[in-house]
DNA sequence: CCCAACAACTTGTATATACAAGTTGATTGT
DNA sequence: ACAATCAACTTGTATATACAAGTTGTTGGG
């Protein structure tokens, strides 16, 4: 019994994707090539491309063609606040997208993790960041309006939140609580997955001298950012 | 603009979960149905459910029908070791496959991993450990012989390579390294998994009171196991 | 009563076609 | 020399259809 038609040219392409044959960004034969060189019908040839770029061996443009896709660099989980710089370094079109910016009331919980008082003004920015177009990382930042000046009147496709922060305050620990979640609809669609694509989320605490500078909920999809980092457990 | 015909009836399915109508494993309509229901061509509807089973919110069976999947329970990355006990409480069937158990000699790194002389004799065990016999974390550990008996003469069925060795030598201290790695083709077939899925990888090293006890990589496909788990960052 | 066969229904694979929409490069007019 | 236009090519969405293959319940026959 042989393989289904598509599956065999999904074969192929890992082929000559293994084999060096096609390198990263190499152009893939459009889909109605593929459907001549195969014998097949368009859809079967699409189909096998589709699955290839699920799985982020290929990247399509509409327009352009598919292409081999760029192997992702790793990030150390450290360096996620420069994720900016991380970006342009792999030599990638960075942008930002403000989503809100305001003030709000503390609750209580909002209060104990900023260690200010309950119900005091607290600055929230809602940002996301982009690479090639694509969302990355959707980061909801909470600050302490007393640690720094005038927060939200900031230009954020200049500098990221952490920039303006350490200026305003050097910062001197972390702190991390690491999970995975499932996003919700508001979410899912802000970072424009599939409906119920698990993210990772990372709640970071940035302190300086003076106390908890910010906290951050930084959420992205592990299918387009990957992410790594050294730590050392302390059970809590 | 409306969204695309397939997204509408992708919409309407993650409604119709959310909200509860449809509960885990309740049968969706079938493809046929659907394209009824929403004056569509069965490719359309198919398109919608195939897209949601990618996300692991529906399942297909030939024959039979899709229905809606039973969700993960979220795992604790401090509780990983008791994997087999976490699959057990979800009231999955859990079992392990034994890849392999020798003996090496252990290279610079190891050693300096595992704090004993280059060349001394290492155990090693490779574990493929399996929910209702699909894999969920690939194991392989090394085990520093000074601090444990005969560890590669135990079964592996009945109890994890942790608990062996907390037998032995009560662990006080753990230390991870966490990061995403692409795995090769022998990983790949190892865990089933599609060509260049990616998976996330824990380094950690056990320790008691006289030092390192064993140095595990755990390998596992987000896909099919979800992590979260509490830290303080210390910065190496 | 049991079992075999079958019909009805389901998903899986595949084809052929059509038009929309985005990109690229050549052509053409100013 | 420059800019606008356009043709050609690409992927994106959608339809209609056909048959293969797996499951389930029903219907008869023994």
């Amino acid at each position: 019994m042989a393989p289904a038609k598509f599956e065999q040219i999904k074969q192929y392409i890992c082929q000559q994707v293994d084999s060096g044959q096609w390198q990263e960004n190499a152009k893939v034969p459009s889909e109605n090539a593929l459907s001549q060189q195969f014998v097949c019908s368009r859809m079967t040839a699409r189909r096998a491309i589709t699955e290839l770029c699920e799985t982020g061996l290929l990247v399509r443009s509409q327009g352009r063609g598919t292409f081999v896709a760029t192997l992702k660099s790793q990030s150390s989980l450290m360096e996620i606040r420069n994720i900016c710089d991380e970006i342009r370094e792999r030599g990638h079109h960075y942008s930002v997208k403000v989503i809100e910016l305001k003030e709000i009331a503390a609750n209580q919980e909002l209060a104990i993790t900023l260690e200010v008082d309950e119900g005091s003004t607290v600055y929230t920015s809602s940002l996301i960041h982009l690479e090639n177009d694509l969302p990355v990382q959707l980061e909801l930042r909470y600050v302490n309006p007393n640690m720094v000046g005038k927060y939200l009147e900031n230009d954020f496709s200049k500098h990221t939140p952490h920039e303006f922060l350490s200026m305003a305050a050097p910062l001197t620990e972390a702190e991390h609580i690491i999970e995975a979640i499932m996003p919700n609809a508001t979410l899912s669609q802000q970072l424009q997955l599939a409906p119920n694509e698990p993210c990772l989320e990372i709640k970071r605490r940035t302190f300086s001298s003076k106390g908890v500078v910010s906290f951050a909920r930084l959420i992205h999809p592990s299918s387009r950012f990957r992410l790594g980092g050294r730590f050392s457990v302390t059970n809590t």
